[in-house]
DNA sequence: CCAGACGTTGTT
DNA sequence: GTCTGG
DNA sequence: CCAGACGTTGTT
DNA sequence: GTCTGG
């Protein structure tokens, strides 16, 4: 699934990578994202068709909630029932996004040591994961904006973490799911597979990673204790501090 | 009709 | 809001 | 996802 | 155990 993330790269070099140029948000890299956190968020205005860089919160606020409470859930939609769940047909009819991140981070299910592993793609360029997102308004008028993360079955890559895993969309899918070409609830059922294994790698990385309040980039050196896992990899050498 | 849920994950 | 259960 | 709280009364 | 907060 994905639950944890990172991203090193700031607003600007975001941007870039997504072919942003609109105004950009402030938002820091993180090497701890998490659920109720601000994340950015590529969406694709309606009206205007440009394409924006945006803080959205995740942990989707359906717009009926009563409250933002139960937000805390809702990080995570599963790709083979969105079209029926209440939660969240309407907005992948008509409100996706690509979540931006360099990497996730996954909690080994089986072990009694809950080693966690950063994974990210074997050439470092930035992922886009499949988003929706809604918006909430608040008993003082206010409009929040919340998004959530699809997730499909784990690839062979990272069957050994976990059975679920987000799902990566490539470049060339990201202007479909954005909705900037037409497309058929079809096709853009179609785009939530998993990601090829070989593209991505998975390392152990330091458990302070499970503290939120923990946040530099130490947290993805690899942890020289951990027990070797089947179709281990090293971390990224351009991310070695 | 009204009331109440509306989500994902994984657990023994 | 919209669907399910009673 | 993991970490941390989880309660009321009345007391000093 | 289960829920909330980050």
């Amino acid at each position: 699934m994905c639950g944890r993330f990172f991203q090193r790269r700031g607003p600007r070099a975001v941007a870039d990578a997504f072919d942003i140029t609109t105004q950009l948000p402030n938002t820091p890299p993180s090497w701890n994202r998490a659920p109720t956190q601000e994340v950015l968020a590529v969406r694709c205005h309606p009206e205007t068709g440009a394409r924006h860089l945006d803080p959205l919160r995740w942990g989707l606020v359906p717009r009926w909630a009563k409250d933002a409470s139960g937000a805390a859930r809702m990080i995570n939609a599963r790709a083979e029932t969105l079209t029926e769940k209440p939660a969240f047909r309407e907005a992948f009819a008509r409100r996706r996004c690509l979540v931006t991140a360099d990497g996730f981070y996954e909690w080994p299910q089986e072990g009694r040591t809950r080693q966690p592993f950063a994974v990210a793609l074997r050439d470092g360029a930035p992922i886009a994961f499949a988003g929706l997102w809604e918006g909430w308004r608040a008993p003082d008028g206010s409009i929040l904006r919340s998004c959530t993360i699809v997730t499909t079955a784990a690839n062979a890559k990272l069957a050994a973490l976990h059975p679920r895993m987000p799902v990566i969309l490539p470049q060339a899918a990201w202007p479909l799911w954005l909705g900037e070409s037409r497309a058929t609830a079809q096709e853009l059922q179609s785009l939530l597979r998993p990601c090829p294994a070989e593209v991505l790698l998975a390392w152990p990385v330091n458990l302070r990673v499970n503290k939120v309040s923990e946040n530099d980039p130490g947290l993805l050196h690899r942890d020289p204790l951990a027990l070797p896992l089947p179709g281990l990899d090293d971390p990224p050498p351009a991310w070695a501090d």
